[in-house]
DNA sequence: ATCGCTGCAAACAATTTGCAGCCGC
DNA sequence: GCGGCTGCAAATTGTTTGCAGCGAT
């Protein structure tokens, strides 16, 4: 889908930014930091602001059209969504990239929540290691 | 177990400052941050420094004395670890109780990655929402 | 006497905010 | 034209580092 079509079905003003923020996570076959999606901003964008990046990375999460992802060490990610429901993250460790699952943990483990009475309302769920691709260049 | 045996028993010297960190999370009842720690710790100790505390959380993780959490809004967390094998939490979202629990995601999950290629070495699963007590609290 | 631990100040990194002007609708 | 969006600078927040002194072995 374009960039603009995407803004427009959220009914967001469309904006040379906006389109720049997601055309760079289109084009990108990893997951990035605000501070990668910035620096990639402003190779085609040369007086974009961070502080522009990181309102417009904010908007386009509550409207979906990005996903949060937590690196291994704590580092927030994000991703164009892909998938339209409900789904976790394989993250690999060296290329960065993102495959989605569609496996979620909550439904194996509802009734041992509900046996201690707690009540989930969010929860976190993502995997890290090698894909395909570099486990392969990791056994040579 | 007692502050003192805890260090001794990872070979770490004994400090005033460790001690006071250590038994600060004894007495909690939640999931602290590691600022959290320092304003509990400062009471008793007005002048340890908040780089103590920050070197000293990274000692006790490395020795497996505390867990790191990663709160629902990707706040990093910390508490004793109480269990010893493999476990993940549940952590009530209005009181920062952290409950352990055992079951683990990623023996459900591991034939799929392997068809995917995908090797993993690391995992993440934590699960937001009100314990028991908080969960009976809101309803009032 | 040595080496690790601490306090302090300063550096650093990531993110947020206030404000004035600009731009899309 | 209006209200939202942007750039810029400055403020915050969270964490790390260099250094000199202290303390335990």
């Amino acid at each position: 889908m374009d960039t603009e079509e995407i803004l427009k079905k959220q009914k967001l003003k469309v904006t040379p930014q906006r389109k720049a923020i997601i055309q760079v996570l289109q084009n990108s076959s990893s997951v990035l930091s605000a501070q990668e999606i910035f620096a990639a901003v402003i190779d085609v964008m040369p007086n974009v602001n961070l502080s522009t990046v990181y309102r417009n990375i904010d908007v386009l999460l509550k409207k979906g059209v990005l996903c949060r992802i937590t690196s291994e060490d704590d580092k927030i990610l994000y991703e164009l969504r892909r998938e339209k429901g409900h789904h976790h993250h394989i993250i690999c460790k060296k290329c960065g990239a993102s495959i989605p699952i569609d496996y979620c943990p909550m439904e194996d483990i509802e009734k041992e929540l509900d046996k201690k009475g707690f009540t989930p309302t969010e929860h976190r769920f993502e995997i890290y290691g090698y894909c395909e691709k570099c486990s392969k260049k990791l056994k040579k």
